[in-house]
DNA sequence: CGGTATCCAGCCTGATACTG
DNA sequence: CAGTATCAGGCTGGATACCG
């Protein structure tokens, strides 16, 4: 949604950061919003968390990410884990070896990120069920539209 | 992402849940993250968060959202509720005047996802001043490519 | 191995117009 | 007022090919 990354090109372009609007909240406000949006789009970018998921425990090379997240393509891949770097969440190492060997790793910031996310996940598990129950009942009332 | 909201059309015909990958988690595992993908899915629409935030403290009706989310497209707005409503997040009320009137209000379920949110409101509130300076010093490392 | 650049398809989004 | 339908555009995301 604001992620930059449409053809690899102006990385930092669309950072468009107004100021003001700095009001004292308790993070659920309205005008809070606008600064989760910032962060479920840097996470929302659907490979970010799983990137950062599996970079939770250990230290991980790009190959490796690469098996490991199952499904994302090599430039998605390093598309997201530029943009973690370049948030701070994770560090990239590169060894100079004869073949290049590339650790990434997650920083502390990333580290607190994902502890935050787990909320949601806690939320997520909690009422998955929940939810999808109300959506089933949604679409069985609204589909039931063939009576007599 | 996976908002199924492409023309308004088969408001149910993505959510393919298979079965299995049930894993006791704290929420912060590499499996829970499937789980997560599906709420920032939900509330990364960009305007689910900001209706949800808006409808936090009262019920508000179609035209109010309109003025208040104030930039949301009506095809946007109605189709955020509708999916918002489809989830059990906010219930929609509608009074049978000439004038039509619709009332839509938070649900507890959406009430607790607004709490949890905010836990990612807070941590984004937090280190939004370190990830923008993180950023700022990624760039102005990589844009320094101009010497000689 | 790690990464970049290009091409291309699909989806989300917004503006507009019309109906009840 | 509330909502739906249509059209057009922008951005995201995947596959491929090539470089260091």
């Amino acid at each position: 949604m604001a992620t930059h990354q449409n053809t690899a090109r102006d990385p930092q372009q669309r950072t468009a950061p107004p100021p003001g609007a700095q009001v004292p909240n308790d993070g659920s406000g309205v005008a809070e919003c606008r600064q989760v949006l910032q962060i479920i789009s840097l996470v929302g970018n659907k490979w970010s968390i799983l990137v950062i998921g599996h970079l939770r425990d250990r230290t991980l090379r790009f190959s490796e990410l690469h098996r490991a997240v199952d499904g994302i393509s090599q430039r998605m891949l390093t598309l997201t884990l530029r943009q973690l770097e370049r948030d701070g969440l994770l560090t990239r190492t590169v060894h100079p070896t004869v073949p290049p060997h590339v650790e990434y790793a997650l920083t502390t910031l990333g580290t607190t990120l994902l502890d935050s996310v787990a909320t949601l996940g806690r939320w997520a598990t909690t009422h998955r069920q929940e939810i999808d129950d109300n959506r089933l009942h949604y679409d069985t009332a609204h589909s039931a539209r063939t009576p007599t």
